[in-house]
DNA sequence: GCGCTTCCATACACTCGTGTAGGTAAATTG
DNA sequence: CAATTTACCTACACGAGTGTATGGAAGCGC
């Protein structure tokens, strides 16, 4: 009943989002209410009201703690080499991501995001997959266009096409894995996908590597 | 206020389904109340409740109108040669799934239990979806093994990933054009993927067609 | 060390949706 | 054509969840 200090306040707010991570995954977030949370965090409505504005609030905080764009993914790498190798900078950034969303509170939030919310309040999350697919179909139209210049793509595809394909395949393994995960690793079946696609989307190796 | 004849009834009940469909896919099933439904059909609560037990009930009736397994659509083609090209006979498949989920009835179904419903009561939309998966996955499979022993696979590339990067191009696929179709049209840009795929998975033609 | 602010608990009013019970008029059955 | 059943509508009780108002004790600034 007694106040807490500023750290302590600012550990049952880490608290309750993870809380709220937990229910909403395991519940949905439409049947989970806010007393739900407040419960699983050792709380009443009271601190999540004192902490967040409503719902839509705190589930947008929980979002915040997971922002991965694609870009940033390449970035991170920060190996200059592989503007020359574009197909070898889509396969790292491919590792990295899947790396990332291994980690249990990327992997959660994300599949809540995509299977466990629908649209509420001022919250879309299909806009926020439009998003997140716009971000990657545009990160890699670029480094197939990229590619083709360097004549590392196969001719007979177009680099439109092969970032379709590209997008598609990876949104379809996430999807999949996000639906559950203990079905397969990421990491190691989700690289061999993606090898095995740019391979089959890199020029016939007349003398690669 | 009058009692309606049997085919009235029944008119009812599909306007009821007609009309879930509508604001489910604009509102979300969680945000729907019985109430909106039967207001949207020109009725009252009383006629959901005779027709259907509950929001449940009434949601799998919904499902019933659309069933469509990977198997059967091979098979309504009913082209024998297909077993002698099976890469062809996925594509076919492909096709006539597109243009039957471009029917608006299809897509709304679909584009609800993917993207705008969550867990509740007895119905699990996640489930469903794994079992569509492991339908479709299962049947590339076979359909790449044969591909596989008849030497029309690529030798570089197991029937099994050749299955799974399609299966996941295709879930894909589906996700993003369910999530809004407006952006492009499944049975062109789709087919234009689709025969990508086939086309880098197939065994460098060295003389087909 | 005093007051002010913070961090949370408790209590209340209110809305919204559900499920069901009862009514009713017409269709259907015999 | 009478009796029954059907296909709804209306009305009510109920619970669950939300937002807010109030209170209080302890941390923090000075």
């Amino acid at each position: 009943m007694a106040r807490r200090t500023k750290t302590e306040a600012a550990a049952t707010r880490e608290a309750l989002l993870d809380a709220a991570e937990a229910i909403f995954l395991e519940r949905g977030v439409a049947r989970t209410s806010l007393e739900q949370i407040a419960r699983h965090a050792g709380m009443t409505r009271g601190a999540v009201y004192w902490h967040f504005k409503n719902k839509a609030d705190l589930f947008q905080a929980m979002l915040q703690r997971v922002r991965m764009p694609f870009q940033e993914l390449v970035e991170e790498i920060g190996d200059p080499s592989l503007a020359e190798r574009p197909l070898e900078a889509i396969r790292q950034a491919c590792q990295r991501g899947f790396e990332r969303l291994e980690l249990p509170r990327y992997r959660r939030v994300h599949a809540i995001l995509i299977h466990h919310c629908e649209t509420f309040a001022e919250i879309d999350p299909l806009a926020m997959q439009n998003e997140m697919a716009d971000d990657a179909l545009g990160a890699l139209r670029e480094y197939f266009a990229c590619a083709a210049r360097l004549g590392q793509l196969r001719e007979d595809i177009s680099p439109e096409i092969a970032a379709r394909l590209m997008q598609a395949m990876l949104g379809g393994l996430f999807h999949d894995w996000l639906r559950n995960h203990e079905r397969f690793a990421l990491r190691e079946d989700g690289m061999a996908l993606v090898e095995a696609q740019l391979r089959l989307l890199a020029r016939s190796s007349p003398s690669s590597r």
